[in-house]
DNA sequence: CGCTTGCCTGGAGTGCACTCCAGGGTTCTA
DNA sequence: TAGAACCCTGGAGTGCACTCCAGGCAAGCG
């Protein structure tokens, strides 16, 4: 598969990663940076950066050097991918991996970080509907008489 | 009132911009950019922005040339306060208001734009219900036994 | 009158999340 | 055994959306 190293998955729908397509049995789960860039659609530039800043639990290496990722990497980005459109800043998601580094001793902070995280989900869904309402009110103006809501005639 | 010129709106609950709160009536609306700071949430410093790089249509001004916003303003803002939390860049909201200023023969092109735009919330919205299911999922995993998912046990 | 506070401008600086580059080693295919 | 395609690293660059600064004018008050 020759993948050059621009951005996005092959696929031109943007209805998100394909989440399990195209994985390998676990025991021969061992993907390249490019095969792992075009199942999750990040670039392999930001895989390796991930890695740099400690958002990867410690990713495999060849005996020559070279990344091998395995069906528990893909899961991880998996979650990665998730939480990052939540809006979540990467220093936070940074956190969760280096808690799961830690150890079995950090469960109540990870529940704590996620219950948090879920809070800010919904509040962030209930702001998009609310400004769904906006945008049906002004869209159904524009629809129904071709005249805009005062706010929008030119003076 | 004496507002520094820092960030953020007076109350610390972050539940949005009070709408309708502390408004004078039309004909007595003149907001100095610190008034209208503290009623929309955004700094001074993005005020003077939003209106250097068109995002404004042309405040008025005190005969010595300071800012005085009226309510159709903080209309405006408020419109393009919902669109921002829907994730728009700037520029498309720049378009928009292009758009606005160029005059009413721009109906159709309006109407297309908060269509999409619409569009992208509701992708936005289903995005978020899918992590929230994720979310839950993991935090019953917590919750339940005390254990963590797979995913998450330490190698 | 002086003092504090608020406002003005153009331009520079910041933080985030990538994104790319140079210079070099590796792997696969013909 | 070439040659193309891939992968490595550290560090620099990019784009976005602010955010701040310097230097100066203006308004209210004791």
């Amino acid at each position: 598969m020759t993948v050059t190293e621009t951005t996005g998955p092959t696929t031109d729908t943007c209805a998100g990663p394909p989440e399990h397509g195209d994985r390998r049995p676990d025991g021969a789960d061992r993907y390249t940076i490019s095969e792992v860039a075009a199942l999750t659609g990040l670039s392999a530039h930001t895989l390796r950066w991930y890695e740099r800043i400690g958002l990867m639990p410690h990713v495999d290496r060849s005996h020559t050097g070279q990344r091998r990722y395995t069906n528990r990497d893909l899961d991880w980005l998996a979650l990665v991918g998730k939480l990052r459109l939540t809006g979540m800043p990467v220093a936070d998601m940074v956190r969760y991996a280096e808690l799961v580094r830690a150890g079995d001793h950090t469960y109540r902070e990870r529940y704590e970080l996620l219950k948090a995280t879920r809070e800010d989900v919904l509040a962030r869904i209930a702001e998009l509907q609310g400004t769904l309402a906006v945008l049906d009110r002004k869209i159904s103006f524009y629809a129904d008489a071709g005249q805009p809501p005062a706010l929008e005639r030119t003076r």
